[in-house]
RNA sequence: CGGGGUGUAGCUUAGCCUGGUAGAGCGCUACGUUCGGGACGUAGAGGCCGAGAGUUCAAAUCUCUCCACCCCGACCA
């Protein structure tokens, strides 16, 4: 138990101008945390106790699900990164440090980077303990501070530069090895959040820079989310918008057949999608193919869509690049010939440039028949493009965004779409870091081979916030009674009075016995803003002492999120708060 | 990195357009009256008005440069 006035719980009244959002704005007002920098924050006491019970229920949820606790370092020499397979692309959100003393030049390349993330790091350890099917599987994890610049830091926790995550790496021997360590994984996360009182949801997800090919993410539906959900309440489908798809296109679908001979026409000045659409031309978008001029790992790619349809940009990781961006204006027409708004990938029209890495349709595309495109002639556009006939394409494949109202790819009804803060995400490696690590194992034949991977990541100080933006109301947090920092709150409202700290004190020591963290405001304060600020930081269950109700010889009882007040004579409170404490961990 | 916005006391802010000795509320200190849902009165403390340069007799205010923070996009737990 803890008197309120022997901590540092600095409640505000206002909230500060740079909170955006009601979590943001309570985690400051509440007095859980301060800003040191852009997305830098000091845990304070409330917060540091809520951050600790929902790191203990997730250390619980790994050990229960065999996971194996570990530390792992925070600085990394930038060497081990240099060695592992993704370097060039996630240089950029590293912080990197020297060891450069006062007056040295720190050396142009870094020497050291603050840990991102481990798979560099926990791979080599693995590789270097564990080389026998018979030492197979192991799942390592730990919670620990991570650091990434990120180019946006936002919403407080939400977005932080540096911030606490639980991450997990598994090791097996084979595929069904590692899918039965995701399933675990997958099962531990859903009791984890479950257990925190979150409603969180798994939805198939991108893989993103990690590269892999199984992923889920639990997602936090809220307004304020970074990622858009795509679901279908019909069939259960739900995948992040960067990975979902939608079933425009059937798939017995024919293509269709040529309905005359291509014809090259003049659309001087017409460089949009839009432009093509309105007069004289009147080529509806639905009509119209989209070239786009991308850049992978130093070599220009084309990718066709419908006119009307918006690249998903993050699918593109599944062709493999390392990195790619959108071409400049100017390697759009070194590669073409033809300013944007005269592309196309026609056969025959793509003898401008050389090096072409591959020509990419969309699915959707197929949908067209015959359509027009840029000529790779300024103010040139062709007509009766045949898609069979006609197109340039290395493969087709799934690039476009899908739009809300879409069939779904499984029951056919439309799709929805919503916000939603991603709070874990758990997928399959596979052996791209083993290899590069040498993390083998010799198997039962004397065979050596590489381990199969999976990797699982909670944020932890992302899913406090989340739980915030997810349980509050008008007053402040709702805590769910397993991640408050305090269950129970013991209001007295006459500190000075011995009878009423005496009372406090005893049904503090009752809910103490019972299970629960206790508070005791004791502060010299007005009753009206002990009130307050016990509904500010959001404690589940106030029992309220004063000189009035010791009078009747009662105190009271209420839960924060339920309007009436229990009177509890004094002579069953250890009996009274018993049950209530067992009440409120049941809920 | 592109686009937009804001920097005035610990917090919320007025003043800026139209230059002329920096104001309020909350919070803080002291005293008094209060005391069951953020009390009231009196008296105080607290500001190089984000930094630098410029224009001017005079700059929080006008101009330029820089910095920081917030919001929208690409990245991500």
């Amino acid at each position: 138990m803890q008197n309120w006035s022997q901590t540092f719980i600095p409640t505000l009244k206002e909230s500060p101008a740079d909170a955006e959002i009601a979590s943001h704005k309570l985690l400051l007002r509440a007095g859980l945390v301060r800003k040191l920098t852009g997305g830098i924050y000091t845990y304070l006491p409330l917060g540091l106790k809520v951050m600790q019970k929902i790191s203990q229920i997730c250390r619980e949820e790994m050990n229960r699900a065999g996971a194996i606790e570990v530390l792992m370092p925070q600085i990394h020499p930038a060497d081990t990164w240099r060695q592992g397979p993704r370097w060039a692309a996630v240089r950029e959100v590293m912080f990197s440090a020297s060891s450069a003393g006062a007056g040295q030049r720190p050396p142009a390349e870094p020497e050291f980077v603050l840990g991102p993330t481990h798979e560099e790091v926990v791979t080599p350890l693995v590789a270097g303990d564990i080389s026998s099917y018979r030492d197979l599987p192991r799942n390592f994890y730990q919670i620990a501070t991570k650091f990434r610049n990120e180019i946006r830091p936002r919403y407080g926790l939400m977005r932080a530069r540096e911030f606490v995550m639980k991450d997990g790496y598994s090791f097996d021997v084979d595929d069904a090895g590692a899918i039965v360590s995701y399933h675990k994984m997958r099962e531990a996360y859903t009791r984890f959040f479950a257990r925190c009182g979150l409603k969180a949801i798994s939805v198939e997800a991108d893989t993103g820079v990690m590269g892999g090919d199984y992923s889920h993410e639990f997602m936090v539906p809220a307004e304020v989310g970074d990622d858009d959900v795509v679901y279908c309440e019909g069939s259960g489908y739900a995948a992040n918008r960067e990975k979902a798809t939608s079933g425009i296109v059937p798939p017995d679908l024919v293509d269709a057949a040529p309905v005359g001979a291509l014809e090259e026409f003049a659309t001087p000045g017409v460089t949009t999608i839009a432009g093509l659409a309105r007069e004289p031309h009147n080529v509806p978008a639905t009509a119209q193919f989209k070239t786009l001029v991308y850049i992978g790992d130093g070599k220009p790619f084309l990718v066709v869509l419908r006119g009307e349809d918006q690249l998903e940009e993050a699918k593109l990781g599944s062709l493999g690049f390392t990195v790619f961006r959108p071409a400049t204006p100017e390697e759009i027409v070194a590669t073409l010939g033809a300013k944007p708004g005269s592309l196309g990938t026609v056969r025959g029209t793509l003898n401008h440039g050389t090096g072409v890495a591959g020509i990419y349709a969309d699915h959707a595309v197929r949908l067209i028949g015959n359509g027009v495109t840029g000529a790779n002639r300024d103010g040139f556009h062709l007509r009766n493009v045949n898609v069979a006939r006609d197109l340039q394409v290395t493969s087709f494949g799934d690039f476009r965004k899908v739009r809300e109202g879409e069939p779904c790819p499984k029951s056919g009804k439309p799709l929805k779409i919503g916000r939603a803060i991603e709070v874990g995400h758990v997928f399959i490696l596979g052996t791209k870091y083993a290899e590069k690590f040498n993390a083998t194992f010799t198997d039962a034949e004397k065979q050596v081979r590489p381990m199969v991977m999976g990797c699982y990541g909670i944020g932890i100080s992302r899913t406090l916030q989340a739980v915030i933006e997810q349980c509050h109301d008008n007053d402040g947090v709702l805590w769910p009674w397993n991640v408050a920092p305090y269950q129970v709150i013991v209001t007295v409202l006459d500190p000075k009075m011995p009878e009423a700290m005496e009372l406090a004190l005893a049904l503090a020591t009752s809910a103490t016995a019972a299970g629960a963290d206790v508070l005791i405001d004791d502060r010299d304060e007005r009753p009206g803003v002990k009130f307050k600020d016990a509904d500010l930081i959001g404690i589940p269950l106030r029992l309220t002492v004063g000189g009035k109700g010791l009078k009747d010889g009662v105190f009271e009882a209420k839960w924060r999120t339920a309007p009436g007040v229990e009177r509890v004579p004094v002579a069953d409170a250890a009996a009274r708060v018993a049950a209530l404490v067992k009440q409120g961990s049941a809920a």
